[in-house]
Order: structure tokens, then sequence, then C-alpha cells
DNA sequence: CCCTGATTCGC
DNA sequence: GCGAATCAGG
């Protein structure tokens, strides 16, 4: 495969948009993220634009030169409904997640696990947040599609169609990417202790 | 282990 | 110019 103009121009796309560069090999096809980091390097978008490489002498060894895409995201891009097949017509009963906590207002059948609910109370406010912010891109997986590791966490009613997985990258050995382990893990009911 | 981007260097 | 191999970090 070449780098036709559409190719770049979906690199850069999706670049921005701060897309991995896996993703984007992934996207393209015929090439892998090797491939499309070089490119991104040799067009010279592996920074944020607009700002112009501080003049680095050559006698200066930065040592800390970590031009950190993600740094230089400036705003998350609002979700563009692109790969997911999602031409049901469908009356919306429940309506597109809400996304946050797994709600299930509507009906749940009986004998049902319910999604992880994080004891519903007190959660850092600050998990939600983040949570309702990766959930924008959660890949929206099937169970099917769900792998070792591919975040597990539900989002939406099992008895509904508008149900998913998170689907992002986990870390660890964790079941859930790290937004989702921030509210599944609560440390312990800060119990005033219990010495052993 | 999985992932990320960064760099090098033979092609 | 290209990208696999490698490096460096999380």
């Amino acid at each position: 495969m070449s780098w036709t103009d559409e190719r770049v121009e979906l690199l850069k796309k999706m670049w921005t948009e701060g897309q991995s560069a896996s993703q984007i090999a992934k996207e393209l096809g015929g090439v892998t993220r090797n491939a499309v980091i070089g490119k991104v390097h040799r067009l010279g978008l592996s920074n944020r634009s607009g700002g112009q490489a501080p003049a680095a002498p050559a006698s200066a060894p930065k040592a800390e030169a970590k031009p950190k895409p993600a740094a230089a995201r400036p705003a998350p891009e609002p979700a563009r409904a692109a790969e997911v097949e999602d031409d049901d017509d469908e009356p919306r009963t429940t309506s597109a997640a809400p996304a946050g906590v797994p709600s299930r207002k509507a009906i749940v059948p009986a004998g049902q696990p319910l999604p992880p609910q994080p004891s519903a109370n007190e959660i850092s406010p600050e998990a939600l947040a983040k949570v309702n912010e990766i959930e924008k891109k959660a890949k929206k997986l099937t169970l099917m599609e769900l792998t070792e590791r591919t975040c597990k966490w539900p989002v939406g009613d099992p008895a509904t169609e508008k149900f998913w997985f998170c689907g992002l990258p986990v870390q660890a050995g964790k079941p859930y990417c790290e937004a989702h382990v921030g509210v599944a893990f609560q440390p312990m009911s800060s119990r005033r202790d219990r010495r052993r």
C-alpha cells in the first residue's frame, strides 16, 4: 500500500482526533502502526501544530523530549459514529445510554445480574466524570467482541438493544479500562481501621 | 503482558 | 520516502 492522498488525509484526520497509531493502522489497512508513526513523523505532525518546535540546538541534550500527543490534544472531538454499524431503525425506547454509571431504570429481567453497580453511593465525582468522558470514546463492543484485554464494563440496559461493553483497552490484568477500574474498585470503606 | 509513540537505518 | 526493528515509557 502506498500513501495516497486519501490515505494521508485519513491519517491526518485520525491522528488529529487523537486516535492511536495502531488504530489508524487498522483503519487504513495494509499498514502497521510503525508505518503510521513513521509517516506521522515525516509529515511533521508528531507534535501539535501551531506551536513551532522550540529551537533545539544540537548541543542541547534534551533528555525529556516527550511531545506526548495526548498533551497536544486541545479538545476531545465529539463522537462521530463512523465504523459502528448502527442502522437499526428501532425506536429508542431507552434512548442512547446517558453515559455514566450504567443505569437500568428500565426493566431488568429478574435473575439477571445487574451491571457492576458501584454501591450507588459515594464515588469520586472525578471518577464519574472520567467515566463519562471515556464512555464517549468507548468502542461499544458486543459480548462476542470482548477479549482478554478489552474493558468489560457494561453500558446501558442488557435487556435492550442499546447495550454494549466499553471495550477500551484494559491496562493491567484488570477486567476494566482505567476509568472503569476507578469506579469498579473502590478503596475499601474507610473503616477507621481494623487492626489485625 | 498489554499498550503507547519515538527513533534509527537499510532499503 | 518508507517502515521493521528497536527503543523508551506507562
